[in-house]
DNA sequence: AGACAAAGGAAAAAATCTGTGACAATTTGT
DNA sequence: ACAAATTGTCACAGATTTTTTCCTTTGTCT
């Protein structure tokens, strides 16, 4: 299973992080500052680095642009505390590759790690695209084919698709998609059941009986995909 | 300089090819065979591969998926025959990562290994971000910031500017911006023109005076950046 | 089964994006 | 300096995308 390193000053925090990722199946070590975390970095092989902002000695972001100029790219999350919220660009910038806020939900957290490592899976990076359904995605050009045939796909209509990809074999709030897809909080959320219902049109075998992007009720969708 | 593999059974092709690279600079080998080529990718390291499809013994397809099957990811550009026209899913299945069709100009291929070649540039992967103008760009997940704001630019926009910066001091005509970005030879030159208008207000700092995206009178515009 | 909430889905409305034509401004060649 | 060609730019039309509206269908709970 992966390696995750956690650099996190705050001790129960850490063995919290420590204790849930390890009983998750990772392979878990942790750092309490920053130059002794950059240090395990360069020295060590990890799949990702949880790496709190606020550290003491070496911030977060040093860290990360320090690993970054060595050319390393092993995937981080960044850790922030509410308040000082990092803007996307910042991220960005630092060669981040995800950030979430504290306090956090432990399955908002575990989400992100999942999505994170399949980003650097084998099976989809090799060629990058895969196969949702009766279509096949290369979401790095924005394409999409089916019988090796170009389909139309809207610029939403990939956002929402390669969410659910993120995220798949987990069901995802309307909110979440909200949030996360359109980054607004002013839209209907009836408008994401119109652009599952146009999704299903293309990429299930019946829409009237999908198999693929399955509604919870209740709650919200699900993408199953292995 | 980089170093670049041809991978091509025709002894004139092959040569031209490898004298003409060595006069831009690169440090050139040459494989007459796919799996001699196969086995000097797989032994050495090369920043780019350029494949023949068409080889005695293993076709060029082949040498692609085993090099990906490998899991070494060395940019490849196919070269393939007139008439046996590869479409895009296929090249983008066997991981190639660009590809040219024969009969083609030096000027063009030379065009691509260099924006290829920039696309495994250290200064732009370490964080995929660029700055043209006042605008910062994150390809990658088409995003745009103007001093870390938010900016927006349509797909076409976007599209049109990635464009121009793969192609960077480099005069691109309208027929170029065309076929690649339009992919599409019936639309207006008029089109392009709005398009440049567009992509100026947003990056230049005075849009009436271009500093970035320079118009060449007769030919079509290029984009000045570092 | 009935009531209520949630989701499906069509169709219209709103917003956005793309492409064109017209004319002005600029550049080029003579 | 002038005419011809090229480019800049505006306003608008058409196309596409996105969102909302509204009604139907489905699922859940008692």
């Amino acid at each position: 299973m992966s390696r995750i390193l956690i650099v996190e000053d705050e001790p129960n925090m850490r063995m919290g992080l420590k204790d849930n990722l390890e009983f998750e199946g990772y392979e878990v070590d942790v750092a309490d500052r920053g130059d002794t975390g950059l240090k395990k970095i360069l020295e060590n092989r990890y799949e990702l680095v949880l790496l709190d902002v606020m550290l003491p000695q070496m911030s977060g972001f040093d860290v990360c642009k320090k690993v970054r100029e060595k050319s390393i790219t092993t995937p981080i999350i960044l850790l922030t505390a509410k308040g000082e919220e990092v803007d996307k660009v910042v991220g960005l910038e630092l060669g981040a590759d995800d950030y979430v806020t504290k306090p956090f939900s432990l399955r908002e957290l575990l989400a992100r790690i999942k999505a994170i490592l399949r980003r650097s899976d084998k099976a989809e990076t090799e060629t990058g695209i895969i196969t949702i359904g009766r279509v096949k995605f290369h979401f790095a050009s924005y394409n999409a084919f089916e019988d090796d045939i170009p389909l139309q796909f809207s610029y939403k209509e990939f956002e929402l698709i390669k969410y659910l990809y993120d995220h798949k074999n987990e069901t995802v709030s309307r909110d979440d998609l909200l949030k996360n897809v359109w980054g607004d909080i002013y839209t209907t959320s009836r408008t994401i059941d119109n652009f599952i219902v146009k999704l299903r049109q293309k990429i299930e075998l019946d829409a009237n009986n999908p198999k693929i992007i399955i509604t919870v009720h209740g709650i919200g969708y699900k993408l199953l995909a292995n």
